[in-house]
DNA sequence: CGATTTATTAATCTTTTGGTCTACATCATT
DNA sequence: AATGATGTAGACCAAAAGATTAATAAATCG
């Protein structure tokens, strides 16, 4: 008996019809693949998938009735190894993003050519990324630009940053004010006089420019103010007009 | 005259000397390239960086002197359209993941076959992304992990929200306590009376299980509650121990 | 339908905050 | 020695915040 892979099960979700006839009868010819469902809705696609637990999903993302993205939102919480290839007309960045976010483990596109298809789809099966190099160009420099503009809202944010200009022991004030606790008890954690403390947060008022305790809050959190006890990954926004 | 394109300048930083040399030799063969400079320090290479404006810097990731990802960052910040192509020995995803965001231009792998990194280099040069098959496949694997980590954090900070106890009317007090405005404010734009305000901040209180207006800002913003006005990408964690 | 919960509203009273002004000790700098 | 920044602290007053209790309308339940 001669050793071979096993058939990949594979699904097809496209509303298009006609080009799901087309992949369809593209895939029948394929020996290593064997189209076990496929559907225009991406609904009863869903349903599809709970059903018949395919290796690979291929996904398209431009439909009426349900976004691609939801959908694959949707697959990947059913928490199958159900892999979702998506597939989609056009190569926009923030989509082919977003679609990698949710967990596709792959993109291609409708133009391609059936034995790039047909070898992505293999690559994905066998649990692999698949992107074309275009995509993967655009896709980079779509991350690029998503982290320089974060860098530079950051930059913003520090370039009016009046928590420099706080003392030591202000800092320490804050830090505490920052994890809500009271005047009385933050006298008592730095040895100090409630009225002392008072002092120091008026200070920290008029430096911040602010007017209470909780806007001084929101203001050192939305310029990087990090308590010495911990400090988290990732860059954050908070809502806040301070 | 016939059409040709013009030589791009490229700049190699790579604390292996014998490494350093190898890559020049093999670029000086290429008529393509024009190598302006190298060094085997990252400190110096920037220096370099800066007097000659290469195309294209490859830069070797594991310095000792100064990380590669820093150095990255600080030709990045320089503002100059000289492309970063990092080179390292090791298929670290991390590393791959923070150099791209940094703004390399591609990532290539010691072990390469030369003709790989002469065409990566003049993908870079022609301002493309260039990263082989498997790193892009490391990447993504890296990528999307990490987002599944996100979205369990979040998940778990939903698990123990008590957000979603709050009344249409609770959750518009919260959100303006979130923006600092005091009682007397939210009363005003609410249209009802101050004591009513405060009875809703109680109420919030309870369900949150927090003591004052500090605790429940940091709560909700820690917990995913944003306000109707804004909405911001990214998950954000911050500091404080509600 | 009547009874019960829920959401919203509100007043009263106590505690905490916040604003302002003054005062003094320390330390580094001029 | 004088100056300025920092940290400390008291007094006094006004404003805001927080706790408790309760009235009322709307929705839900049995």
């Amino acid at each position: 008996m001669r050793q071979f892979k096993k058939q990949a099960r594979v699904m097809l979700i496209d509303d298009n019809y006609n080009h799901l006839a087309g992949v369809k009868e593209l895939l029948s010819l394929e020996s290593s693949f064997d189209v076990v469902a496929s559907t225009t809705s991406a609904n009863q696609g869903i349903n599809l998938v709970k059903k018949h637990k395919p290796d690979v999903v291929l996904m398209d993302m431009n439909m009426p009735e349900m976004n691609g993205l939801q959908a694959i939102q949707e697959i990947e919480e059913l928490g199958l190894d159900t892999k979702v290839l998506a597939l989609s007309a056009y190569d926009d960045a923030d989509l082919i993003f977003r679609a990698m976010k949710l967990g596709a483990k792959g993109y291609v596109l409708k133009t391609m050519a059936a034995p790039q298809l047909i070898s992505a789809i293999d690559e994905v099966a066998n649990g692999k990324v698949y992107m074309p190099p275009i995509l993967t160009a655009r896709f980079f420099d779509y991350f690029q630009k998503s982290f320089k503009e974060e860098k530079i809202a950051q930059q913003k944010a520090q370039d009016s940053n009046y928590l420099a200009d706080l003392t030591q022991r202000e800092e320490e004030v804050l830090d505490l004010l920052t994890q809500g606790v009271t005047y009385k008890g933050v006298a008592q954690q730095l040895f100090i006089s409630e009225t002392t403390v008072k002092t120091h947060v008026n200070n920290i008022f008029q430096k911040l420019q602010v007017n209470d305790r909780t806007q001084a809050v929101l203001y050192a959190i939305n310029h990087g103010f990090t308590s010495k006890r911990q400090a988290r990954m990732g860059s954050s926004a908070v809502t806040a007009t301070v």
